[in-house]
DNA sequence: ATAATATTTAACTATTTGGTTAAATCTATT
DNA sequence: AATAGATTTAACCAAATAGTTAAATATTAT
């Protein structure tokens, strides 16, 4: 493992946690266990080694969402591995969700421009949408918008890893509760999403 | 309105936009319209300037989530009645979810010991619990999880709001249509619910 | 062994930001 | 008019933080 990518690691952590303007480089120097003049001889500065790490974080996250693996399998099964690939990278990944919508609502001019300088391209579901409004035009599943219907699979998934902090406090679980909570939801949005759009 | 409740109501605003550590004294000053050094005169420091910020916030949610009106209207309704208030809550303060979210997540700590010094008290799910366990014992709506059915409510509510800089970005939509989108869930969330949730 | 590169050290500068101060000015009340 | 309180001004201090530098040392490749 390279010093430099163990300075990335350090700083997607410290990032990820504390946000851009609650980051300090000192926090990450330390957290890599070197010091701070050497992350200025690998980065320029902050920015940049914030640059770095919010494309990787948003990286992680695309190919869950360009998720399209057997073009022909049925729309119910591209909803079930969606949700199932979904929430697996939000439990190896539990701050990334809350970290890019930060960033993003701080300042989506910096965020999109550097998404657009690195030619990264942006997650697509315009091929899953397409699908499920074939497969409703054909009676195969209910009525429904395609968009309404991600984002409330997208809802459902995500907002109790980014909630975690203030469900516990109100439902009075512990770390542990919780987790055990979160680990059973992935069947449960399953049959959930699939009673909506299932005919009976 | 005075100026102790016009230095209160920038702070709100900058806070909750910025949070903590994005936020300055010096962009609440600007946005009251006065100087920094009346800001002091006011309150302590920014420290006690954000705790009060933060509990009046917090404060926004908890009549919310409080919401049980009319005590012995049946349970439906009570869910009905919560998804509407709590969808025009976030309509009128769109920023307060993730506001809350980031800084309960920042520092928890230091969070509910602002919460139980000021004696101020937690949002209680435990009579709408109690209510949705016991007209599923009676066979009145499906067998279902109350915390598990309110992390839905909330969750389909309030990831909309949350995560619509991310939302817009990847749907390509402005904040125009975004909005409009918004507009309409109250009534599709319902929907859905009721779906999951009633004897079919 | 030599040279190039990586890393440490420690001191330093520049900038940002929170916070203070004292004097002057404005405003409202008596 | 006199007074007290509210507000401005502008300069300032202190702390935190980003960023720099140069020299010393360690590591690796040739």
């Amino acid at each position: 493992m390279t010093t430099e990518s163990k300075i990335i690691e350090a700083a997607k952590k410290v990032f990820l946690r504390k946000g851009y303007s609650g980051a300090r480089m000192q926090d990450i120097a330390d957290e890599v266990g070197m010091n701070k003049a050497l992350l200025h001889y690998y980065f320029r500065n902050k920015e940049s080694l914030f640059r770095m790490i919010f494309l990787e974080s948003f990286k992680t996250m695309t190919p869950v969402m360009n998720n399209m693996i057997s073009e022909n399998s049925p729309v119910v099964d591209k909803i079930k591995t969606f949700i199932s690939i979904y929430s697996e990278m939000l439990q190896n990944n539990p701050y990334l969700p809350l970290f890019l919508i930060n960033e993003l609502a701080q300042d989506p001019e910096r965020i999109t421009s550097a998404l657009l300088q690195n030619g990264e391209g942006l997650p697509d579901f315009g091929l899953f949408m397409d699908k499920i409004h074939e497969a409703s035009e054909r009676g195969e599943i209910n009525k429904v918008d395609p968009m309404s219907i991600i984002i409330n699979i997208i809802s459902l998934c995500v907002y109790p890893y980014v909630a975690k902090p203030m469900m516990t406090l109100l439902f009075k679980k512990d770390e542990f509760e919780y987790n055990a909570f979160l680990s059973q939801r992935k069947a449960e949005i399953t049959n959930l999403i699939l009673k909506i759009i299932e005919i009976q």
